[in-house]
DNA sequence: CTGAAAGCGCTAACAA
DNA sequence: TTGTTAGCGCTTTCAG
């Protein structure tokens, strides 16, 4: 014994070998209940020594809980699972669920169909839901059954916690650094009309350019490459005189690069890029790209850490958005 | 009833709704067992029409199985997990085991202590481990208990089948490229020496290189960015007439690029980059990046699907590697 | 503070 | 083919 590890240990085998029942053993190791001191430390060595690994599957269904957190990302069609930031996403969340047993399961949530959020609350394997680019309507939707075990990242509502980036702060910063190098025709590519917290930035945008006397240029769209290049070569198209485009995010912002790039566009000499959300790839454009940053596994750990919980944070944690000056504007 | 789900339905609740015994309910929904063909088409129909869906934790305990897949990454520290290629791997995996209701689980395999792998077969929350950039002493280390449920995206062994995108035509493809459009000193950006499937495609670079007669150029380093910008840097110094740079993975031939932009050095003009994987990146650049597509998707499904399975497969299931012309090389 | 006993929801023998 | 009976490993009343 010691080294070899059999056949997996139960909690049995742990009580017996110190000497209690399972039930005190329980008790030890998950500290929900009072133990006598020596109890618990010596079951706890026990368990220790032996190598023991709570089964989480026999948790769960003991404790009336599922086992695996599910990431929701609500949008138009599946594929909006088929994204490196969801995929991220999902990273943190599964290393935030690591430490208790739990697994993460990825999972589209149509727009038009709230009952997709039904299915998630009848399914007893469901720990918890984080929820991903959810709308109004949505939350809205939300079954009792979910409630105190639900977080979103983006809007919340009086019933779900949110964790959001405060892009209000960081696309003001952006539109201003731009206005503050002398940029005077700011286009913006901005996001989906779906999805309420990327309306914020082209609200702050907005509010900015006509503060400063500058004219208002938004396209809605959506976060990809390809939208970018459209995008910017519309822009031009319907306002030749630009000298900045601030795209809603940097995968959008490469793809104007690449548009400007072929047109013979000086980039930043002619036109100004900035991008949104600083993704690796941000830093390794030629030029580089000048962004916001933004903590999204720091965000995930904390939706996921608050589905754990179990129905702590209300309101908003807000994380914050910052500038980050490269190369490209 | 029909519309509004109360509280979650049972196994029970759809056999007594059927008129059948638990046990009949449970092979008509399983389809594990003989079942008379009403009998089961009278299960599935209620089931169906309730919207019972079984609990996958309880059904786990049952079945003395997992309801988690891991997602094992060896490598030298933690933050080989710190990578968009894993979340790639676990989203694409996460997928495949939705069917199912199992969540997945991210975790680091420290490349000196195989004994982490049984921690992972003691662990009964498990229901098998999909590995990635696995060395054959860890495959040489696995656990008994593990064996069926294992399955390795990259190198695999007697118990272990693998799933690995056939680098060795991928690479001989990009360098025979590099060499049919006049390139005559190719240096190669090698991955990291304890990977064994990276250590193919420098190989494969050597053979074609040394049957052309040219010089053999290579440089170890690992699959990053700044890899690439350092490791084409050293190129220069110590291969000054180097006319084309083949790094191991898009993000280094990226950060190549950015050394080469650095310096003032034309890319293809003067030194011809290539990349391999063919991230969404490869296609943004300026100059869009020549490399090496690889279906990473498909191959963690391939994966995926295996460990659910249950030791099906034996021996590797290969994945093209195909090269994409674009216009840096 | 601790042990005995009753499940969590399901699958898998074992009988019928 | 079907129902009955045991559990899977754990948490949690409920007594003691």
């Amino acid at each position: 014994m010691g080294e070899e590890i059999r056949r997996a240990l139960t909690l049995e085998d742990v009580a017996s070998a110190a000497g209690v029942s399972r039930a005190t053993a329980s008790r030890a190791l998950t500290g929900s209940d009072t133990t006598s001191t020596p109890a618990r430390e010596r079951v706890r060595a026990v368990a220790e020594r032996m190598g023991y690994t709570p089964n989480t599957v026999a948790r769960a269904l003991a404790g009336g809980v599922g086992a695996r957190v599910v990431v929701a990302a609500s949008g138009p069609a599946p594929d909006v699972l088929d994204d490196p930031y969801m995929w991220r996403v999902l990273g943190a969340t599964a290393a935030a669920c690591d430490g208790e047993g739990i697994g993460v399961s990825l999972q589209w949530l149509p727009l038009d169909a709230p009952a997709s959020l039904h299915r998630l609350a009848a399914d007893r394997s469901v720990r918890g839901v984080v929820l991903v680019n959810s709308t109004e309507r949505l939350l809205a939707e939300l079954p009792d059954a979910l409630r105190g075990r639900v977080a979103s990242i983006g809007i919340g509502s009086a019933d779900v916690p949110s964790f959001d980036v405060d892009n209000r702060a960081g696309a003001g910063a952006v539109v201003r650094h731009l206005h503050a190098t002398g940029r005077r025709r700011i286009a913006m590519l901005a996001g989906p009309q779906w999805l309420p917290c990327s309306w914020r930035s082209a609200q702050v945008y907005s509010e900015v350019v006509q503060a400063a006397g500058l004219p208002v240029r938004v396209l809605p769209g959506d976060f990809g490459f390809e939208n970018g290049r459209s995008g910017a070569l519309e822009v031009l198209r319907r306002w030749p005189d630009t000298d900045a485009i601030f795209a809603i995010c940097d995968a959008a912002a490469l793809g104007a690069m690449a548009a400007l790039r072929g047109l013979g566009v000086q980039v930043p000499g002619d036109v100004a890029v900035a991008g949104f959300d600083d993704l690796p790839v941000a830093a390794w454009s030629g030029p580089a790209l000048t962004t916001a940053t933004h903590p999204v596994t720091r965000i995930a750990t904390g939706a996921a850490t608050a589905v754990l919980a179990g129905a702590p944070a209300e309101g908003t944690t807000w994380y914050p958005s910052e500038l980050v000056l490269r190369e490209s504007a």
